[in-house]
DNA sequence: TAGATTGTTAATCGATTAACAATC
DNA sequence: TAGATTGTTAATCGATTAACAATC
């Protein structure tokens, strides 16, 4: 079980964003390292597993403390255990899905959630044939509740995931907020309306497809099209 | 339909990367708001319904070109056509979704990607009991093809989805890339290994829960959480 | 000690912001 | 003209990078 070194902590607020989007990857990263039995890596190869340089990753660590030997390198275990400690993955995150067609019931099945310190502790779906049937959730298994029950299931929660079509989305979106959720995952691709103080983070397939799109086209037939030049 | 002004373009490098991240967004908005009917934006209303600053709304279109009216604000018609344009969302691309499982269903079923110039060509998967199965994206209706015709089924697409699970990840990304595949979207949480030239753009829920959890545990029960408290 | 690798610095680079002149 | 809003500038801010002293 890791210590924090005296070295750096508290002050959260100095970690910088893009530092703290990067933390998740390496945790990821060096859970996988452990699974293979390697105990010991340099930033050098972490960094090159995570997609980043190593001297992207030495500063990102450094703003949390002082983890490494020099000379040496990272010992595994004990570097993903400082990392979960700085993230907090200890204290489980109890999280309401709404919406559980094939994304929520994909979400309901991940298998990642449990480890990485979240709970689903309510799936709520207003289609009246999926209401009242079971999933099963990592350890658990959830009885989908009707939308009328979302507001009195989200209470419980800290964190809502909105898999719904888009119409629905601002709606169940008030409705978590009203109930106290102040942080939100949504899938749909609608820019939401929030009150300060609430954080949402939005995936969208679509805009992830439209930037991949646009330097494949860029790239792969330069010729065939150019900004601008389809136009009428 | 539009036509891009003669104002800045070709100089596709210009456009720094946070731009284009944001263009799909833009688009997405205004093709709301033509919906709607609306005819006219401000970059103060469009900023806000895209969640950005009107500043910086303004200094993106402007890197494209200039296509609002001094006084008056942008039309939203014309504006989606000149930013569809630069993204090139006229030109189809080709993607085949690997992994067909609720996630890959779920994509398949997802409307908006022939609205912005992605085209659904091929279903792979692993599953004998679902291979040989059919599937309906957008206006079509595809055949899950088995694994091993992934490779062939790939050569006819710009674009690769991995839907599958992490283990498989790797060795699908690998005979995507043998395929010709350069633009690649993955939703398994390993860190694919490419060879240059190849683009990847990874989707990972956990790290964005991690991201919302900690800013959640930080400003939830300050008292109830610090990072290195939870140790041992 | 010699070799290796961290943690940190300082310089560079890119993105955001506020302010305003241009102009509808 | 008067009011409104764009397009652009210049200043600020934050993130990345290369290099290296510290040190195992």
């Amino acid at each position: 079980m890791p210590l924090l070194p005296p070295g750096r902590p508290d002050r959260v607020d100095d970690v910088p964003t893009a530092t703290l989007e990067r933390l998740p990857v390496y945790l990821q990263v060096l859970a996988g390292l452990a699974d293979q039995g390697i105990r010991t890596v340099s930033s050098t190869d972490l960094a090159e597993h995570s997609g980043v340089t190593s001297a992207k990753l030495r500063k990102d660590l450094s703003l949390l403390g002082s983890f490494g030997t020099r000379g040496v390198g990272y010992d595994v275990v004990y570097l993903h255990g400082c990392i979960a400690d700085w993230l907090g993955v200890m204290q489980p995150l109890d999280v309401v899905v709404v919406g559980v067609g094939n994304l929520g019931q994909a979400l309901a099945s991940y298998q990642g959630l449990s480890g990485r310190g979240f709970r689903i502790i309510g799936l709520v779906d207003i289609d009246p044939s999926r209401v009242g049937q079971s999933l099963t959730c990592g350890d658990t298994t959830l009885r989908i509740r009707p939308l009328s029950d979302l507001v009195d299931v989200a209470r419980h929660a800290q964190i809502g995931v909105i898999a719904t079509p888009d119409s629905a989305a601002q709606s169940v979106c008030d409705r978590l907020v009203s109930a106290g959720v102040r942080s939100i995952l949504t899938f749909a691709p609608s820019v939401l309306r929030v009150p300060a103080g609430v954080e949402v983070r939005r995936i969208d397939v679509g805009v992830e497809l439209q930037i991949l799109g646009f330097r494949e086209r860029r790239q792969g037939s330069p010729a065939a099209w150019q900004p601008g030049a389809v136009s009428a």
